[in-house]
DNA sequence: TTTTTATAAGTGGTCTGACCACATTAGGCT
DNA sequence: AGCCTAATGTGGTCAGACCACTTATAAAAA
């Protein structure tokens, strides 16, 4: 019988499995790329079964903050999308609103952030930007990548990043990139001059 | 040997059940609140073990478009609910440079909604807003799900729930509440005053 | 007949042991 | 040394077994 959650369990066991491993993760200080013992290993470890291991590594998988590689093992990873991303789009991204709500919700953190950046961003990383934007093609994700980027704000960053993979999972128009708006906002950007900024990005970068 | 997925897998087992059970749902047109298949019988009908089964389920279990009970079944149900949340945060709620991402983005995100509303939200709403909080007491918290709930925008209203239930977790932190100051931000929408409403709501009820 | 109570059947929860497919390693051969 | 082959370790999957719990069924009691 398994140590943890005897008899009438409060929670489900693969939870507190997903618990303990958190534990282990954290005490063992584990990071990015470091192995974790095998299902065998942990089943043992932990007196339950390798079944219930194996539903509470599915759960980390598909929060993608494990990879799982047969016949070498399985491994810490940072935390991204992924599987989640592809799971919740099959299943409700056809509803329509959600849609509208995904592209609305995409301009509101885009203009969010060029409000942040222009700031709180010092000159010289805007300058940065802009040569690099000056050099090369780039994709609007690519820009809108780096942009969000340049506001410190890690959870702002991976907010962005999902709502971006649905919105783009959803929608599938490619708009023709006119690179010297995008010059152009970062140059607005540089002059801090929030207001030209914005109604620029919304009127000639998403043509409303 | 199983139907689906034969010799060298090109995606993982349980992911290939998940897609074939929205395919059911879809098909069957199961809506929330409906029983699906027992275990057992969609290890048959799919001809595949029980545990590929299972560690499917999980995966929906996880996301909130399943519920298991124990006994009965498992049933259809709506797609809002937060195992993720929790275990998400269990995971990396400990990070301080997290705690304050949350903070600040919680903040950004409110701005932004009352941005939105502002600009878009009928005077009658806001009236009955207004109404709503001159007649009794709130928590910061209750406020700001009303005020979020104006903007009609589901996701960005989940969004903010997710940050914000963080936030909570992480910051236990309690502010004085100035009813005054609250009132005086719905007045200050009232009259479309942007700048204002948002330097208010920064200097008086953030505090900063 | 109606109500209560035992029994059976169905279902999720878990464990065990068995293969398979694949990757890495260790030995042994040339 | 270099190559090939076994052995080992790992995740992936399956089958069957119990357990705990719920619901439906049938038998017994009123």
């Amino acid at each position: 019988m398994n140590d943890l959650n005897k008899s009438t369990p409060s929670t489900k066991l693969y939870l507190e499995i997903v618990e303990k491993l958190r534990e282990m993760i954290d005490t063992d200080g584990l990071v990015s790329g470091d192995k974790i013992p095998s299902e065998r290993e942990l089943s043992e470890r932990l007196n339950v079964g390798r079944s219930s291991i194996r539903e509470a590594l599915r759960a980390l998988e598909l929060l993608g903050l494990i990879e799982t590689r047969r016949g070498e093992g399985t491994f810490i990873r940072d935390y991204q999308d992924h599987n989640l991303i592809k799971l919740l789009g099959t299943f409700f991204l056809q509803d329509p609103k959600v849609k509208q709500d995904l592209a609305e919700t995409k301009e509101y953190l885009e203009t969010n952030c060029i409000r942040i950046v222009i700031s709180s961003s010092p000159e010289q990383d805007l300058e940065q930007f802009l040569n690099w934007a000056t050099g090369q093609e780039f994709s609007d994700d690519e820009f809108f990548t780096k942009l969000v980027g340049l506001n410190s704000n890690f959870l702002m960053e991976r907010i962005w990043t999902i709502v971006n993979s649905y919105a783009r999972a959803a929608n599938q128009e490619f708009l023709a990139l006119d690179y010297s708006s995008y010059i152009r906002l970062i140059h607005l950007m540089i002059e801090r001059n929030i207001n030209q900024a914005i109604s620029h990005y919304l009127k000639n970068i998403r043509k409303k």
